[in-house]
Order: C-alpha cells, then sequence, then structure tokens
DNA sequence: AACTGTCCCTGCAAGC
DNA sequence: TGCTTGCAGGGACAGT
C-alpha cells in the first residue's frame, strides 16, 4: 500500500513525466474518486492547464497548475497513477484519464476506489482540504530533527505505533513501513511513547529516516495483494528487505531467537519480535 | 487524551 | 471445482 516511500517514488516520476505538461482532455469515470467535488468541477479545473510542479506533503500529491490551483492525488490503499501511451489498452478500475500534449496518457487506477483526486485552491487549502493543513513533520525532510521526534515523543503516552502512525504528528509513515521502523529500532510497538530515553529516541529517530530513505531507493514495496507500481508500471523492491511485515510466525532473522508475532491494534495488524524489540 | 470500532471497496486466499 | 466468508488497509469519524 502507498506510504511515503512509494508517493515519493510516484512523485518523482511525475516530476519527469507530467510536469511541463499540458492537460488537454480529461476524462472521469467512477465518480466516487472526484467525489469531495465532481466529475465536472475536475474536467473544468485541469483541461487546458499545464502541471508546474510535483510535490508531496506525507501521503499526498500536490501538483500546483499554471491557473493557480493545484490538484491533489491521494492513493490511498490500492491506487495507481501510470504514465502510458495512448494506444496502450487501460487496466480496469481507470477512473481518470488526462490526455496530455506530448502523446501520452496519465491514469488514476485504483480498484477499491479509496483514494481520490481533486483540484483545488491553495490559497483556501484550511477550507478546501484541511487535512493537509493539518498534516505534521515530514520525516525525510532535513527540517525533521532528533529535537523534533524527543519534543514529539514526551508529549504522549500513547503506544509507538499509533502514534508513528498520526499523519498529524509525522506525516507519511503508514502500517508496513510502522512496523519495519520500530523493527529497526529494536522497540516495541505497544511501548508508551513517553517512556523512551534520550538514546532511544535518537535510534528511533535514525531508523525512521534510515527506513524510508532505503524504501526510497529500492522504490517502495510491492506487496502480492496491493498492487503497488511507480508509473511506468515497475514493482519495488523493498518488500525483500521487510524484517517483520507480513512475517508473523516466522523466525526473526535479526535476533535469530524470537517468533515474530502478529496483534492487532486499531483494527491494523502489527508485527514485531518480542526478544529484539522492547 | 487515548482508546476502540465502523465505514468505504475490491481482490485475493482460506475453508467448506 | 465452486461457492462463501474473512481479511487487508488510509483516514475520517463516532462512541466510550
Amino acid at each position: 500500500m502507498p506510504e511515503l516511500p512509494e508517493v515519493e517514488t510516484v512523485r518523482r516520476g511525475l516530476d519527469r513525466h507530467l510536469v511541463g505538461r499540458r492537460i488537454e482532455r480529461v476524462e472521469v469515470g467512477r465518480e466516487r474518486v472526484v467525489r469531495r467535488t465532481s466529475r465536472e468541477a475536475l474536467i473544468v479545473g485541469l483541461t487546458g492547464t499545464t502541471v508546474l510542479a510535483a510535490d508531496r506533503r506525507g501521503k499526498y500529491l500536490l501538483l500546483p497548475l499554471d491557473t493557480g490551483e493545484s490538484m491533489m492525488i491521494h492513493l490511498r490503499m490500492s491506487g495507481q497513477v501510470l504514465i502510458a501511451e495512448r494506444t496502450r489498452p487501460r487496466p480496469s478500475h481507470t477512473h481518470v484519464v488526462l490526455h496530455l500534449d506530448d502523446g501520452f496518457e496519465a491514469w488514476f487506477v485504483d480498484p477499491r476506489t479509496f483514494g481520490e483526486v481533486v483540484v483545488y485552491d491553495p490559497d483556501r487549502v484550511d477550507s478546501e482540504l484541511p487535512e493537509i493543513a493539518r498534516l505534521g513533520i515530514d520525516p525525510i525532510a532535513d527540517s525533521f530533527t532528533r529535537a523534533d521526534l524527543r519534543a514529539i515523543v514526551r508529549s504522549t503516552r500513547q503506544a509507538l505505533k499509533p502514534l508513528l502512525l498520526d499523519q498529524h504528528r509525522i506525516a507519511g509513515i503508514g502500517n508496513i513501513y510502522g512496523d519495519e521502523i520500530l523493527h529497526r529500532a529494536r522497540l516495541r510497538p505497544d511501548r508508551p511513547a513517553n517512556t523512551l530515553d534520550a538514546r532511544a529516541t535518537a535510534r528511533l529517530h535514525e531508523s525512521i529516516v534510515e527506513v524510508l530513505v532505503a524504501a526510497i531507493e529500492a522504490g517502495g514495496s510491492t506487496l502480492s495483494d496491493a498492487q503497488y507500481v511507480d508509473l511506468m508500471g515497475v514493482e519495488g523492491s523493498y518488500q525483500d528487505d521487510h524484517r517483520v511485515y507480513a512475517r508473523g510466525g516466522e523466525r526473526c532473522e535479526t535476533c535469530g531467537r524470537g517468533w515474530i508475532r502478529r496483534t492487532v491494534t486499531g483494527g491494523r495488524g502489527t508485527h514485531f519480535c518480542p526478544v529484539c524489540q522492547r
């Protein structure tokens, strides 16, 4: 499922293949992906515009347009953005098609339709896209320091796993990377955040950055069910480096002694090694 | 504040 | 083999 590394991989692809392109025509299939506004609003907002940049905030893709408005794309669970030649057959669940001025098309594909595409006014982001205005710090930005994490961790006795998944505090970590980060930091997912000392906090900060950066370098994680691929349809490879996610019942490869345990917290599967995570 | 559960949706896998 | 059931999850939201 797309988390920060996958969204960042898509963003880089958009930077190469969509930025500078003019959108000549727009097709919207299922209205559910434009539920925040309407099919008409997306078509009017995008037709004839040129994409100026490809930015990312957490798991949100933000694409400023030459009209002063911006396009927001959120992939949620199963969303994909693909760039393809006009003649290529569209996969099922292709809900938005952007016809570009270079003969290519950009497709928004999403079987589970949790994702969405919307055009909004950045000057009114607080009212039009309030969740973006409330996003926390981006964990791969240089501005994310150990001191920032220290302040976050000290402020709550919430367990570490839900804390990492809270987009209002740190934006971009989802279920997979949350588990992998905590494993690397050797911290239990149910450990109350305010019990971390300075050393453990430093380890957690380092793990957040290292796991996310390594996953970006690997082009993200492609799982058997979610079918994440980049803009050109290429799979990621970070799933080969997963130590705990979806490995419940297996021997821990980090310590060689523990067995990966799977629990459910907040309705989400959580995987950890009870021996090396404390 | 900090939990849990529910909803949205489809594809896949397990079980009968 | 062919059905049904359950599970996966991002994020908003309601309820405790």
